[in-house]
DNA sequence: GGCGGCGTGTCTTATACAAGACCTGCTATA
DNA sequence: TATAGCAGGTCTTGTATAAGACACGCCGCC
């Protein structure tokens, strides 16, 4: 017995969920009934439900169920969306400017991806009627076919992955970095020249550990400043 | 019974923790131990321990036993220093200038933490032989008696917090901006003034959820970047 | 509106065995 | 004789089971 039974239960509810089989707000079966379809026993079933509430992937509520977690725009997106104003509230970027075209990958996009060509959203997005984000998103053309007819994409991005192809992102890998806005940063922002902005290179990947998509975005802090915790 | 039962270990292990009782890389009692010295099942305790060790306050190794875990400048400190090499390697800096001293606390900071003066630890650090962070930390006297008098002080920080004072850093929020050198960072950084800077404002948290210290930072980031993994 | 039942997750206990780490002592071998 | 190495014993945590008491949310019945 190399790999513990919770394990098991742990692959096989994430194996539903990238297949559909249950999709976002779907309620699970209960501790009891899923150790018993699984041939483990309830504590067992348990555990693998608890590691997967602590991913974030599932949402429990006693008296209620288990639920596959939603990405609802609202709570999940500032997840990954980690611009706050002042005071430390969050605020909804409004989506600005947006154009998506098809092209080949690059040879570093083959290696993370594994696609001949991707798609690339390009996005101008303004919190308090001031443009202050633009960013250029990269994804594979095999896990989001069709993308381009879908533009103008909602401005959560990751909720559309969720919704209309399953893809649910779990962790985002971020490199932040000083940099001075360009003329067409300062033509888009409405800043001049030289204004110091955050360049940030992430690396989405999905609960089955795939690479789904690459962004490089760039933000103006003069109102606004990037929150994170670390722990 | 409002409180749950493991609650009451979870607690009690914070406590003797932050006491000194339990200082780094001390052993704790087995579960089956600890759990009859506290009154409940080895279960029960075992469950206090795994969410302690998910918060990263514990190790433990089968067959060995259950630790604090120790703040070795090396490992943990990566935790909280987050400037990263281009291809992602951990850069250790080493500490240029710094100066010490104790003033009065500003409303702000008494209001976080509670105390009339403070110390306050001007730092300019390098890595690669290039000075590229400048920071100022400011913690209350009350919990560092003595702290001007150690300068000058160990690159590692909380390791110091940890071993002299039995504050364990737990978590760190930070809010980033980008922004311009004055003439003071690009003196001590080597820089032309004007270069863009991330600017860092932190607030340290300790086990037992105190504000321990406040810190601002300025990185250069042309050689490294701000690493983050969000999930 | 209030009460009670039912289904859910939550907490706790008890027990058993697996697996890793360490020590001790025996034994085979040089 | 000295010692390397193996076998067992015993400590630890890790995994798994079963069972019961409890809390919460919902809904139907009174």
């Amino acid at each position: 017995m190399s790999v513990p039974l919770y394990q098991h239960v742990y692959d096989t509810i994430i194996a539903r969920i990238v297949s559909g089989d249950l999709g976002p707000g779907a309620m699970l079966p209960s501790e009891t009934d899923l150790g018993r379809e699984l041939g483990v026993s309830q504590g067992t079933a348990r555990k693998a439900l608890t590691a997967l509430e602590q991913r974030g992937i599932l949402q429990r509520r006693q008296g209620r169920g288990t639920f596959v977690a939603t990405t609802t725009p609202e709570s999940d997106h500032f997840h990954f969306f980690r611009l706050r104003r002042e005071d430390g509230s969050e605020a909804t970027p409004e989506l600005e400017s947006e154009t998506v075209t098809r092209r080949a990958a690059t040879k570093d996009e083959r290696g993370v991806f594994d696609c001949d060509d991707v798609y690339v959203i390009e996005r101008g997005r303004s919190i308090d009627s001031q443009t202050v984000v633009r960013e250029v998103s990269t994804v594979p053309t095999t896990l989001f076919p069709g993308l381009s007819d879908r533009s103008p994409l909602p401005n959560a991005l990751y909720a559309l992955y969720q919704q209309s192809y399953g893809i649910v992102i779990a962790e985002a890998d971020e490199q932040l970095n000083a940099v001075l806005a360009t003329e067409e940063d300062a033509a888009l922002m409405s800043v001049s020249t030289g204004s110091p902005l955050i360049e940030v290179r992430r690396k989405a990947v999905d609960i089955s550990d795939r690479v789904v998509e690459l962004r490089l975005s760039r933000y103006l802090t003069d109102a606004l400043h990037y929150a994170v915790t670390l722990r």
